[in-house]
DNA sequence: CTCGTTGGTTCAATGATTGAACTATAATAA
DNA sequence: TTATTATAGTTCAATCATTGAACCAACGAG
C-alpha cells in the first residue's frame, strides 16, 4: 500500500505487536515474562517477536551465555513508537475507561508533571483537533490500492 | 484487559480500523468508496462497520432516502482519534518511507503552517520521548492479563 | 542424575479474512 | 416496458492466523 498509515500498520498493524512494544518498554523484555503478561501464546509470540525483528522495531540480544539467555530490546524506530502508543493508551483512557481510574499515569521526567500525552502542531504547539487539520496529497502520493479514492479526493478539495 | 492500551486496541486493534477511520476523516465514507479505496473484501468491510459502530467510533446515518442510502461518519471518539492516527502515520512515513517521498502532508488551519504531528506534554509542551517519560501505575492498574508483570514491575520501579 | 529455568517448537482445533458471486431497491435511459 | 446503472450490502467456499496444550533442549543447582 501507498500510504504512510497502512505501511506503518504493516510493521505494527496487528492486536499484540503495540502491546509488546509497550512491554518492551516498560522492561518487560523476556520471552516468558511477555507469555505470563500477555497471556500471548507461545507460538504466536515467536512469530510476532520474528515480524517486529524483520521490520526494524526490536532486536534480539543475548543478555548471559552458557546457557545463552535473550531478551528483546527497542530499536530507536521502536522508541520513537513508544509516544504514538502513549497517545493510543491515552484515547483508550478518555474513551473506553473502566470505573476503576486510570490502570496508567504518565510523568514526565523533564518537567515533573504529571500528564496526559497530546498531539500537537510543533510550529505553534497547540493541540491539533480532526477539525483543524487539513490533509493534502504529498509527492509521493499516489492512487493505488489504500488511496485510489482517498488520492483524488485530496487533490480536489 | 485492564491496561487503557489493550482497551483501546480492543477498540480500533485491527489491521483495518485504523484505515476506515483515516478514509471517513478525509471523506471517503461510503460503503463502496471504501471498498474501492482499501481494497478490503465487502463481508469484512460490513463487520468491521458494525463492530465500530458497536463501539461507538463511528455512526451510520442516511444521507437519502428512496433508495435510502447510508453513509459512516465518526463520532467524537472517532473524530478524538484522528490526530493519534496522524500521530502512528508520522511514525510511519519516518520509518517505513518510499521512496517517492510522503504520501501525505498535513496544514494547520490555526497557524497555517505544514507540520508534522508531535506527541508532546501539556504541561511543559515538549515533545516527549521514550526516555523522559516515566509510567506508573494509577488508581485502576492491577495485575490482571496483560499487565501481570507490568504492574509489579511498575510498583517497584 | 533429577529438577527447575528459560526460550522456544510442534500440532490439532478454531476463528478470521479473502475473493468471487449473488441479492435487493430504486432511479434513469432506450 | 424493459434494460441498465448505482448503492449497499449477503452468502459461501477456501485459505490464513490464532489459540491452547504438549513437548523439546541447554544448562545450572541441589
Amino acid at each position: 500500500m501507498q500510504c504512510s498509515l497502512a505501511r506503518g500498520l504493516e510493521l505494527i498493524g496487528d492486536w499484540w505487536s503495540p502491546l509488546l512494544v509497550r512491554d518492551l518498554y516498560l522492561g518487560v523484555t523476556r520471552f516468558d515474562d511477555l507469555v505470563e503478561d500477555l497471556g500471548i501464546s507461545r507460538n504466536l509470540l515467536t512469530r510476532r517477536l520474528q515480524a517486529l525483528i524483520r521490520n526494524g522495531v526490536i532486536e534480539r540480544m543475548a543478555y548471559q551465555s552458557r546457557p545463552t539467555r535473550y531478551e528483546y530490546r527497542l530499536t530507536e524506530a521502536g522508541r520513537d513508537l513508544v509516544p504514538v502508543i502513549m497517545a493510543l493508551t491515552e484515547w483508550g483512557d478518555r474513551w473506553a475507561q473502566p470505573k476503576e481510574g486510570s490502570p496508567i499515569l504518565f510523568t514526565h521526567k523533564t518537567c515533573g508533571h504529571r500528564f496526559r500525552p497530546q498531539v500537537t502542531c510543533p510550529e505553534c504547539g497547540e493541540a491539533i483537533r480532526s477539525d483543524t487539520v487539513i490533509a493534502r496529497p504529498g509527492p509521493g502520493g499516489a492512487a493505488k490500492r489504500g488511496t485510489m479514492v482517498v488520492a483524488k479526493r485530496l487533490r480536489r478539495a
